[in-house]
DNA sequence: CTGAAATATGAATAGTGATTCATGTCTCAT
DNA sequence: ATGAGACATGAATCACTATTCATATTTCAG
C-alpha cells in the first residue's frame, strides 16, 4: 500500500502500542532503526524517506521496520515526541534554581539554541510535523506555549516583568526562539549563540526604545 | 511518474517558461488552476493534494492542468512566489509614509497578520516550502530578513531604536509576526488583532523590565 | 541442552497518483 | 466564413514504495 489510512485529524491519540523489544538485541535494533530515521527523514523530508532509505541507513532488511514500527507514521510521530521530550528536559535543567523570569529567559533561549544546532534533524522533523502529523505538532507546541504562559504570569505577579498578556507574549517569545533556531539549522547561520542571545536579550528585555 | 526528477538543491533557478496562455479563456482556465491549488494544497499539504483533486476543483480534466504548469512542483512554486510578491505589497503599502521605525513596525505587523488571516492557505504553502521548495522557501524568507536588516539599520543610524545587531534582530522580529500569524491559522485564534499588536507592540518598544 | 519466542530477512503484493497522449473542440485573425 | 493554432479531455501508462509474508536464524528460560 503506498499510501495508508491518514491519522484521525481530530484529537484521537493512538496507543503506544509498537511491540517493545524483549531482548537486548531487539532494543538495540529498534534504537538504530529510530536514529537512522532521524537522520534520513530530517535530511530528505519525510515523503522522500523511504522505509528502504532508513533500514538501510540503519543496516537492516526493510521487513525487520515493522517489527518495532507499525507504520512509516508511527516512527515518525515518535520523532516528534522524543524533539518533545529531549527540550523540555533541556529547559528545565537550564532554567532551573534561576529565581528571576528575565535571567531564565535569557537561559533558556542559549540552552535552546544550543540543543537545536546539536540536533538540526529533530527540528526540522518538528517543523514537518505540521504537515505529516499535525497532532503530534500540537501536542508539542502546546505544552511548549501553555508552560510559557503560566510562567509569563507568575513573573507579572512577581513583579518581574511589566503586565500585558502573557498569552500573546508567549507565542511572541516562541516565535522568536524558533525563527533563531531556524537560522542556525536552515540557514547555516554561524553567528556564536553567546551573541545571538545578548542582541535578543537586549532587545526582550529593554525593548528597541532608544 | 510517481515521483519525477527532484529540483536541483542549489541556487538553480529554473526558468519561468510555463506556456502562458494567449487567449482570454486559457487566461481564465489557468487562473482556476492556481486558485484551486492554493485552496486544495493549502487544505491537505503538498503531497495528499493530488492533481486530480486539484483539477476537478479547478472544474477542468486532468489533462489540462499540464498544458498550463509543466509538474505539480511548479504550481506550488508559483504560489509561493505569489504569496511573497502580496505580502510585500501589503507590507510596503501599510508602512509607506510612516517615517518612524516604531511605528511602521507595529502598521507593519498589523498588517501582516491580517492578510494572514485572509490567506491562510498561501500562510501554509510558505511554511511548507521549507520540505517541497527548498529554493522558494529561501528566496522567500532572504527577501523578507534582508528587507527588515536594513529597515533596522538605518532606524539605529536615525536614532529611531537603541543600537543592537540587526540582522539577528531581523529574524527575531521575523519570528514574532510568523509565530503569531500561526497562531492565528492553525490554531485558530480570535484574538482581536488590534490587542494582539499592542501587547506585542509594547514589548518590543519597552521591553519587559518592570 | 533445547524448543518456543523473538528477531531478521528480502522478495512479492498492491495502492497510488504524476504525467503522457491520441483525439476532439473552440477561437480569432485573416 | 475558416483553418491553424490554442485549448480541453480523460483513459492509459508506469515508476514508486509502504506493507505483508513465508521462511530462516538467534536468543534464553527452564
Amino acid at each position: 500500500m503506498a499510501k495508508p489510512a491518514r491519522k484521525t485529524g481530530g484529537t484521537a491519540n493512538a496507543s503506544e502500542d509498537t511491540s517493545q523489544p524483549k531482548t537486548a538485541r531487539g532494543e538495540a535494533t529498534r534504537k538504530a532503526i529510530l536514529t537512522a530515521a532521524e537522520r534520513v527523514i530530517g535530511a530528505r523530508g519525510f515523503n522522500d524517506a523511504s522505509i528502504g532509505h532508513i533500514t538501510s541507513e540503519a543496516g537492516v532488511a526493510q521487513g525487520t521496520f515493522y517489527i518495532y514500527f507499525k507504520s512509516k507514521d508511527e516512527v515518525f510521530h515518535e520523532l516528534v515526541l522524543e524533539m518533545g521530550r529531549l527540550v523540555r528536559r533541556e529547559l528545565s535543567q537550564a532554567t532551573r534554581d534561576i529565581p528571576n523570569r528575565l535571567d531564565a529567559e535569557k537561559a533558556g533561549l542559549t540552552a535552546f539554541l544550543e540543543f537545536v544546532r546539536a540536533h538540526p534533524d529533530l527540528y526540522r522533523i518538528v517543523q514537518e510535523a505540521l504537515f505529516v502529523d499535525q497532532d503530534a505538532y500540537n501536542a508539542y507546541y502546546q505544552a511548549f506555549s501553555e508552560g510559557y504562559r503560566k510562567g509569563l504570569e507568575a513573573a507579572v505577579e512577581a513583579g518581574h516583568i511589566r503586565p500585558g498578556d502573557a498569552d500573546t507574549r508567549a507565542w511572541a517569545l516562541m516565535g522568536i526562539s524558533r525563527s533563531l533556531g531556524e537560522r542556525l539549522v536552515i540557514w547555516g547561520d554561524t553567528t556564536p549563540i553567546d551573541e545571538i542571545v545578548a542582541t535578543v536579550h537586549d532587545m526582550i528585555a529593554n525593548g528597541l526604545k532608544p
